[in-house]
RNA sequence: GGUCUCGUGGCCGAGCGGCUAGGCAACGGUCUGCAAAACCGUGUACAGCGGUUCGAAUCCGCUCGAGACCUCCA
């Protein structure tokens, strides 16, 4: 089998992936400021690092996945008089930050649950890391690459620039930056408009604060993700993932705090899931261009023309790279909701197969293609095209077009079902309307199936005509009826 | 304005120097009492204009168009 290719946005190329431990992963994917509830754009980035976490494993590494949840509110913007975002929720909805932090964070569990998300292996929040994070400051300090200002400390970009490298990530130089930015407020404590706060000083007021020695105060916008991920990662681990949207300033701040903690760069391989956008542009909580996922699945918005189950929406995003944009539509969704369901039908259909002497198809080679989709930096929608092949192969054997031994069988069935379910995260939907409506159908076909012995078209057909108009669909096949809701 | 992506057949979406991507839709066929489902077959698509090359959707340049980041956002 070939190797894992990964593409490393700090390099901007495809490297093999080589763990630093092996058989081991460390794995750290951003998590969601718990604020308000997710929108599907957010999952998006969730479900590819799922698929990323789920493949690995499938690989046979022991993967620990570290996703945090930020609990702080970080300020609104970069100026002076910030408000604090889960502060400001807590005023509008009139509840203790703490309990917004609570709703929305089993909200955003509810919702990745749904999505068949598996749970990371460690969810750190930022207010139970602040020592930590303090910590970190401190050490930054040691070196000589933050300064204390009115009890706050602002880490120092320039300074760090001429040992090491800032922009490497985002490929931007500090010069170019400096042009490009505004001019400081008046009362700006930062001796450069690019350096950024570690530890915030809170002013009267502020509700979310700690002790610290340089006073009540608040971590910095991005150092809870690199005090977390050192502590339980190490000062350099495998694969840090997020958004596109993190990339700058997060992912470079992360890098610059890192280094300069350590002593060495924190992450192997960076990688960045890319935007799901709705009518072209990028879904962002700040625009009010959102979907929320249950809007989705209850069919309740302006967006779609009808209700979409998670799973499907799920198969939808695999089937598209984790590196591209992907727009929303009801007509894209349909087109991915029917592919859904003609695969899972496939795959349902597998283990009744008749085996015989012969395969009339090479099933080592087909794994092989498998394996060599996602080895190639995780590419699903290859690896989706491959299943589809399966799925043809598998009708045709159940049409006696094509045969299939029973060795090859176990195997097929071994690897559709590692990748279907394992590896994807798919899952069949179950038509869980209870036994009621099963008893029921189970007698309407079988007076259909009176009437068509006696040659009844008009009844049969009035029967099916029906029923479908009721959004149950019957089907003709030869070892008699079957049924499925639409 | 700066940095960077992307523009593929009716729609979605892979590919990224030569070899059928795939899904949905459409059309023809097999099967069926008729349908549906399933299966078989059918599309000479790569924004435009130049260039490199024996050969370009794939590399280079320009033009047009869309988007992301540069402020919190996955």
């Amino acid at each position: 089998m070939n190797e894992l290719i990964i593409y490393n946005s700090l390099s901007g190329k495809k490297e093999v992936f080589e763990p630093i431990t092996d058989g081991f992963v460390g794995l750290y994917v951003c998590g969601p400021t718990v604020y308000n509830f997710v929108h599907l754009g957010n999952c998006r980035t969730f479900i590819s690092f799922d698929m990323v976490f789920r493949y690995l494993q499938h690989l046979g590494y022991k993967v620990r996945y570290v996703r945090n949840i930020t609990d702080a509110g970080h300020l609104e913007n970069d100026a002076e008089e910030g408000e604090d975002k889960i502060a400001k929720k807590a005023r509008l909805e009139q509840l203790e930050p703490m309990e917004i932090v609570q709703k929305y964070t089993v909200d955003f569990h509810e919702t990745l649950a749904k999505f068949n998300n598996r749970p990371p292996s460690i969810e750190p929040t930022a207010t139970g890391h602040i020592l930590e994070q303090i910590d970190m400051v401190q050490k930054i300090l040691k070196k000589g690459l933050a300064y204390e200002v009115n009890g706050s400390v602002y880490f120092d970009v320039e300074k760090y620039d001429n040992e090491a490298l800032y922009g490497e990530l985002s490929g931007r130089k500090i010069e170019e930056l400096k042009a490009g930015s505004r001019e400081l407020d008046g009362q700006d404590e930062k001796r450069s408009p690019l350096d950024f706060a570690l530890w915030k000083n809170a002013k009267p007021g502020h509700i979310m604060k700690w002790q610290s020695p340089w006073g009540l105060g608040f971590p910095g916008w991005h150092l809870e993700c690199s005090a977390m991920s050192t502590k339980y990662l190490g000062d350099q681990f495998d694969i840090h993932g997020g958004g596109m949207d993190l990339k700058f300033p997060h992912h470079e701040c992360e890098i610059a705090q890192g280094h300069a903690a350590t002593g060495v760069k924190p992450v192997r391989y960076w990688m960045h899931a890319n935007m799901l956008t709705l009518n072209g542009k990028k879904m962002s909580k700040s625009t009010g261009n959102t979907l929320l996922p249950n809007e989705l699945f209850s069919g309740e918005n302006d967006v779609l023309d009808k209700a979409f189950h998670p799973i499907v929406v799920r198969f939808f995003m695999m089937q598209a790279h984790y590196r591209s944009t992907l727009d929303f539509s009801s007509e894209a969704l349909i087109a991915a909701e029917k592919g859904f369901h003609r695969l899972m039908d496939a795959v349902s259909l597998l283990p009744d197969l008749k085996t015989g002497k012969t395969s009339s198809w090479d099933i080592d080679d087909w794994i092989k293609q498998c394996y060599q989709a996602m080895n190639d930096d995780f590419n699903t929608p290859i690896l989706i095209a491959h299943l589809f092949d399966a799925a043809k192969f598998i009708q045709s054997v159940n049409m006696n077009q094509a045969t299939l031994t029973e060795e090859d069988k176990s195997k097929l069935i071994e690897k559709i079902n590692a990748f279907v379910f394992d590896v994807l995260g798919l899952k069949l939907i179950e038509e869980s309307q209870g036994d009621e409506l099963s008893t029921v159908m189970e007698l309407v076909l079988e007076l259909r199936q009176k009437a068509r012995e006696n040659k009844d078209w008009t009844t049969s057909d009035a029967i099916r005509d029906k029923l479908n108009e009721a959004g149950i669909l019957v089907k003709d096949g030869a070892e008699g009826a079957s049924w499925s809701k639409e």
